[in-house]
DNA sequence: GCGACAG
DNA sequence: ATCTTGTCGC
């Protein structure tokens, strides 16, 4: 894997490349379409050994089958700062995209999306950076403020920052935690939500992360042995 | 000023 | 993110 020429490696410089990419990000858009291929990335990482690892699955939207999965292993090109994880994640899984055949309809990403200090979180600028539709769909509630959804899955309350609905609180399970979406681009909000809850019959989190996982850690531990 | 803080 | 086995429960 290689890091873009222009990457970089300092915070102030990655504030002032989220400040020219928010205005791009757009939060309108439709959910997939019956049969569409939508694809999860996720990343591990060895800090230790200097190594990432990023996988890129691609689902059948319907079926929730396998079409392909491809991964990437490199140099950490960033360290983890609040607010600027895409900087410490995006090149590894742009490399890991670059591995499918196919371009996917919609990308999952794990985290957030709009919902950001600076509403530029991974999923928006993985967005902005490919112009492939993305979501983002996290596991914590970072800084953000929610009230707790109904017990039963589908329920949802808003993810709210600075008194502005960033995301949902998504209970994807029954009586489980919920999940926090937020549109990435090129989607809007009650979209990301409805395509969430197709990607995630099972589990807490969408078939699309949890492949993508698994299939990480898996890169990353025969790259390190 | 101090702490909290996606992965 | 990561350190980490078995085990309780549906």
């Amino acid at each position: 894997m290689s890091v873009p020429a222009d990457w970089p490696t300092d915070e102030s410089t990655a504030l002032a490349e989220q400040q020219r990419l928010r205005p791009l990000v757009s939060a309108t858009g439709p959910a997939p379409a019956a049969g569409a291929l939508v694809a999860g990335v996720d990343v591990a990482y060895d800090d230790e050994r200097d190594v990432v690892a990023a996988a890129a699955v691609l689902l059948d939207y319907t079926t929730l089958e396998v079409v392909e999965q491809a991964t990437a292993v490199g140099p950490v090109a960033f360290p983890y700062l609040p607010g600027l994880l895409a900087f410490r994640e995006i090149p590894a899984v742009l490399e890991a995209l670059d591995g499918l055949t196919v371009e996917p309809d919609l990308v999952v990403c794990d985290g957030y999306g709009l919902a950001h200090p600076r509403r530029l979180g991974l999923a928006s600028h993985l967005g902005v950076r490919t112009g492939l539709r993305t979501i983002g769909v996290a596991k914590n509630p970072f800084t953000f403020t929610y009230g707790l959804p109904g017990a039963e899955r589908g329920s949802w309350t808003p993810l709210v920052d600075a008194g502005e609905e960033v995301g949902r609180a998504v209970r994807t399970r029954q009586g489980v935690k919920p999940v926090f979406v937020s549109v990435g681009h090129r989607i809007g909000l009650d979209e990301a939500v409805a395509a969430t809850l197709a990607l995630t019959p099972s589990f807490r989190l969408p078939e699309t992360t949890r492949r993508a996982d698994t299939l990480c850690r898996q890169a990353l531990a025969a790259a390190v042995r």
